[in-house]
DNA sequence: TCCTACATTGGACATTGTCCAAGTCAAGAA
DNA sequence: TTCTTGACTTGGACAATGTCCAATGTAGGA
């Protein structure tokens, strides 16, 4: 995750104790935390840390292309930051647990021109959705 | 829509106004409105119609299959009636609007056994997102 | 070291959705 | 038709999530 701070040095962002902490909870792959999680992990380190500050944060590495928002159940937004493979997602109905997936194929080539309606199209997510074994044997 | 009345009614339902507006409001395809904007329709026939009924009616009827939720951006969810002919939406980024499309192929079978985790899978939806034609000039 | 533009803070506010006790009414019974 | 009753509706309080802003703090260049 250095790698992103270095990233956002670059950009010429300001690296503060803040952005790096929340840069930190973020490390990692299958991380789908929502704001609020990301805000409770990143007080563990650094307790006076502020909601704002960690949404603005979030908005931050979305606009640059960080970190995805990704809105499974119309609830709070999750925030994914394994970008650089592109990836779906399988999500719990009950539990709400999140899986990355790699369906085959590109769901942007199945959509015929006729479909597209003048649209710039830039992206095309899945998300599919069961009941995950834990849940099943319950 | 009068189909709708009836199929509730045989599920022993109490036709009320209320029920009855908000079954109209959603009448026709391409119908993605909030549940704020579904509760504003429905009180310019019936005034009085309470937020906590526009709710509780439309839970009813997703929970019964008769109108799918759709959570595009992490704002409001959408209420969509059109579940008689299965489709994906386009989204716009920008202005928000959402159109029904019909991607060929079922992305169901795009995911590799190897990648359910174990996972009782019960649907896909698709997410196009793009700039529509207005904004794209704008 | 000092400046200053940018970042953070904390609290008020906005939006969306849920809950509940009290009142109302649809539809079957008589 | 009228009565009865349990399901439905109401309105307002509350919860969850997210946004905004004025005051304060500070990273990094000069």
């Amino acid at each position: 995750m250095s790698d992103l701070l270095e990233r956002l040095r670059d950009r010429g962002w300001r690296l503060t104790a803040q952005r790096r902490v929340v840069a930190e909870v973020l490390d990692g792959d299958h991380v789908h935390y929502t704001a609020d999680e990301v805000h409770a992990r990143a007080a563990d380190r650094l307790p006076e840390i502020a909601r704002a500050t960690v949404y603005n944060t979030l908005s931050e590495l979305v606009a640059i292309g960080e970190v995805r928002e990704v809105s499974t159940d119309g609830r709070a937004k999750r925030y994914d930051p394994n970008t650089h493979h592109t990836h779906q997602h399988l999500v719990c109905s009950r539990c709400g647990t999140i899986r990355d997936v790699h369906p085959t194929g590109d769901p942007l080539a199945a959509l015929p021109e006729a479909e597209r309606y003048g649209f710039t199209i830039s992206d095309a997510t899945i998300t599919y959705r069961g009941t995950c074994p834990r849940c099943a044997s319950s």
